[in-house]
DNA sequence: CGGCCCCGCGTTTTT
DNA sequence: CGCGGGGCCG
């Protein structure tokens, strides 16, 4: 062994490092000293994916072995562009790098030491609708208000717990969840907790949650699996290391243990998952953990121009906790963050289409080179539109998954079924898909006798007397049918390939029949979107077979990652030259040359649920500043003044983010950037937008002090929450159309404060303040 | 048991 | 507005 490691090294010398010639001596010294606990502070911009990908390409020149470094990251399409990196430099060895996920890493490493944790290897990874219908049939089970206990907020209590590595039992006696739950009427969710982990166990299914909380399982009760890990895993690596949770951390700190090779990168200010149980402690304490670890801060910002840097910096500044760095950009100036208003949400879409015809025209760009980031998916929607109207191609990522789509998650069931007989959530959604006669009381009378022998329904159907279960002739033969139907599979799952057992799957289940039926539109759609997943699967079959894996390819090899795979993971190559439309966080980790950054609204961008603790404004401030730093050359911002918000229109109060950013690097010219009246057809009244904003944006850090201007009376329209509480009873106020009037009672909390209000001319309204836009003449 | 219709509810964000 | 769940009827 020593002898072929010393060879290795000895060879290193001979190992072209040009690669390293292009690096900043920050990024250079980061990469060299791959020992020892390491803490890369990387800027937006900054080279830290360069930093990474070279860091290990250069242990790998120096000889160490690809096996024994674990590289986590945070997406799957990270993980396969930077061994595409890697290879790139140092050849096909890359691919025997560890390097994935969190989830699908010690997804793979469970399969392999399921038998010590009573799971199957083959075990299911539940997806969060899966978890959800779980958590649902326990709530109904138990004879819950399900109005009480509302299955997404249970779902998050527990999943808050597990991420916090807090079993079932450490719940009922943690004070702290226990009061939340009682202040909140949900005395029993350590009860559904401890039936939800019973039932996926059964099952022999794992949440995304389990998949963490099982591996640190694994290691605390298995210390010599732990140890065997540990000795595999000579280098660690963690990408976005902000945005990991307890569990994550645990893990990773153990592994570690032995050789003490751990590299964290990351950046405390783009840390944006915490409502998931993302720690930004995790970072934050990295110093106190490794007391003698080596510190790079990467600070020069390669990506973006000095104004979008410093405008960027100018957000974060708000922010109370974080590292202290600079961040600086030696580019050029370059143009001020443009600000676009718009009077309804479609015509934002329409000026935000405009303003990228625009710049295609003018600057010979690229479709690839727009991006237009979202809070919310349901935004999408309208830049959809636009954009198609322009005739401007655009991809969309996010939102519905593919995998989520109906007609996928009913093959994908079938064949979860047929690996894992136990995945009760499969059976329930196919055991009537394509009709076959089993209705929901079949169905409940199994799933009560399930859940009354603590098994789980397959074990019902093939080996529990049926009759005695209730069930009548007809039923029992058709559960017999179909047990028949999943079983006669059963002998060609390992021998046959993947994509010919697929399909011989979809036939005899007259699954193909039962879409090719359909011939409304999106009947043909689905079965178009069923044969994605086939070629899919055919193309996971190709790949396997070129890194060389022993044949055949097997559907369950497919089936392992299903769960964990999103679209992003696999771009269409037609897909590659257009407008790319999708959430903030998706955004992260990307560049664009011209960014548009809309819904920059109160309620909207920060949230409405965000708005309430300072801790959460923080962490949407942060999210503001990953879409910023997102922009390379130009960035320009849109709001609304109304919107559609389910069904309805309400009216919208720019988002404060925008006031926040230093007002040097802010172009306020709204009106004339692409001429006046073009594209103003909801325009014609202007008095919204006197009254609403533009004064106030000219005093930046006076919160609330506004300077008046001669033409237009001081512009306090009261309609964020904060304005609210300053209404009194007696004041003297203006509305738009109801003209001069005076407060004479107020009820309610804010937001929702009503006023009564006597007008002179209009008589006496009540109003609701958020949305009547008041303005104080006298108080 | 299956299909249709109506009602109610929701929106953060993702592995 | 769009989806999913529940209820009702054939």
């Amino acid at each position: 062994m020593h002898g072929v490691a010393t060879f290795v090294e000895s060879k290193k010398k001979a190992v072209s490092k040009e690669f390293l010639s292009g690096l900043s001596e920050v990024q250079l010294q980061a990469v060299e000293n791959y020992k020892g606990p390491t803490l890369v502070i990387a800027g937006a911009g900054s080279g830290k994916t360069r930093v990474l990908t070279y860091r290990i390409a250069n242990m790998l020149a120096d000889g160490v072995n690809p096996h024994s470094v674990l590289s986590l990251t945070f997406t799957n399409k990270a993980a396969a562009e930077m061994k595409e990196r890697i290879k790139s430099v140092v050849g096909e060895k890359a691919k025997y790098l560890w390097m994935g996920t969190f989830h699908s890493i010690f997804a793979r490493i469970l399969r392999t030491e399921a038998d010590k944790l009573g799971y199957p290897s083959t075990f299911t990874i539940y997806d969060t609708t899966d978890s959800r219908s779980v958590l649902k049939s326990i709530i109904k089970e138990m004879n819950l208000d399900e109005q009480v206990y509302k299955v997404n907020e249970v779902h998050s209590r527990i999943s808050l717990a597990k991420n916090n590595l807090v079993t079932p039992a450490a719940y009922a006696n943690s004070s702290s969840l226990v009061t939340v739950d009682a202040a909140n009427r949900r005395p029993r969710i350590a009860d559904i907790y401890k039936k939800y982990m019973q039932k996926c166990y059964l099952s022999g299914a794992m949440d995304f949650d389990d998949l963490l909380l099982n591996t640190n399982v694994l290691f605390r009760d298995h210390p010599d699996v732990l140890n065997k890990y540990q000795s595999i895993f000579s280098y660690i690596l963690v990408d976005e290391y902000q945005d990991t949770n307890m569990a994550q951390y645990l893990i990773v700190k153990k592994l570690s243990e032995q050789h003490k090779n751990l590299c964290v990168v990351g950046d405390d200010a783009q840390s944006i998952y915490s409502f998931r149980g993302a720690k930004i402690e995790n970072i934050l304490n990295f110093r106190n953990d490794y007391p003698e670890y080596q510190l790079f801060k990467l600070e020069q910002n390669y990506r973006s121009t000095q104004t979008i840097v410093n405008a960027a910096n100018s957000i974060i500044q708000k922010n109370s906790k974080q590292i202290k760095k600079n961040a600086f950009s030696a580019k050029e100036v370059g143009d001020r963050i443009k600000v676009l208003k718009a009077y309804t949400d479609q015509e934002e879409g329409f000026l935000v289409a405009g303003a990228i015809s625009d710049l295609l025209y003018r600057e010979h760009c690229e479709y690839l080179d727009f991006a237009i980031l979202y809070r919310t998916n349901a935004q999408s929607r309208i830049f959809e539109d636009a954009l198609r109207k322009k005739n401007i191609p655009y991809k969309i990522y996010g939102g519905l998954s593919f995998y989520q789509r109906k007609e996928i998650k009913d093959m994908v069931a079938y064949l979860r079924l047929i690996i894992n007989h136990s995945d009760d959530e499969a059976f329930k959604r196919i055991v009537n898909y394509p009709a076959r006669g089993i209705g929901d009381t079949t169905l409940s009378r199994l799933e009560e006798a399930a859940a009354a022998n603590n098994t789980n329904i397959w074990t019902i159907v093939t080996q529990a007397p049926l009759d005695k279960v209730g069930l009548k002739g007809a039923a029992i033969k058709k559960l017999g049918e179909f047990a028949e139907l999943i079983q006669g599979f059963q002998a060609s799952i390992y021998t046959e390939n993947a994509y010919d057992f697929a399909l011989t799957v979809a036939t005899q289940a007259g699954i193909i029949k039962d879409l090719k039926e359909d011939k409304t539109n999106e009947g043909i759609s689905r079965f178009e979107n069923l044969e994605g997943l086939f070629n899919g699967i055919k193309e996971f079959e190709e790949n396997a077979k070129e890194s060389g894996e022993p044949l055949p390819i097997t559907i369950d090899r497919f089936l392992e990652n299903v769960a964990l795979l999103t679209d992003a993971d696999s771009e269409k190559p037609e897909d590659k030259n257009k407008v790319s439309l999708m959430t903030v966080h998706s955004a992260k980790g990307l560049e664009f040359k011209h960014l548009f950054l809309v819904g920059l609204e109160e309620n909207l961008f920060p949230g409405q649920m965000t708005s309430q603790s300072q801790e959460d404004l923080e962490e949407e401030r942060r999210l503001f500043y990953v879409a910023v730093t997102r922009a390379e050359v130009s960035a320009t911002i849109s709001y609304a003044q109304t919107r559609y918000k389910w069904g309805n229109v309400t009216s919208c109060v720019p988002s404060r983010f925008i006031k926040e950013i230093d007002s040097s690097y802010v172009d306020w010219n709204e009106d004339s950037l692409f001429g006046t009246s073009s594209h103003s057809t909801a325009s014609s009244s202007n008095s919204y937008n006197l009254q609403g904003f533009k004064a106030k944006a000219g005093s930046v850090s006076a919160q609330r002090t506004v300077a008046p201007t001669p033409q237009h009376r001081p512009a306090s329209v009261i309609s964020d929450p904060a304005d609210m509480t300053e209404v009194e009873v007696g004041m003297e106020v203006e509305h738009e159309r109801f003209g001069f009037g005076k407060v004479e009672a107020l009820e309610g909390t804010a937001p929702e404060i009503k006023a009564t209000v006597n007008f002179t001319v209009a008589g006496t309204k009540t109003l609701l303040l958020k949305f009547a836009k008041l303005r104080i003449v006298k108080r």
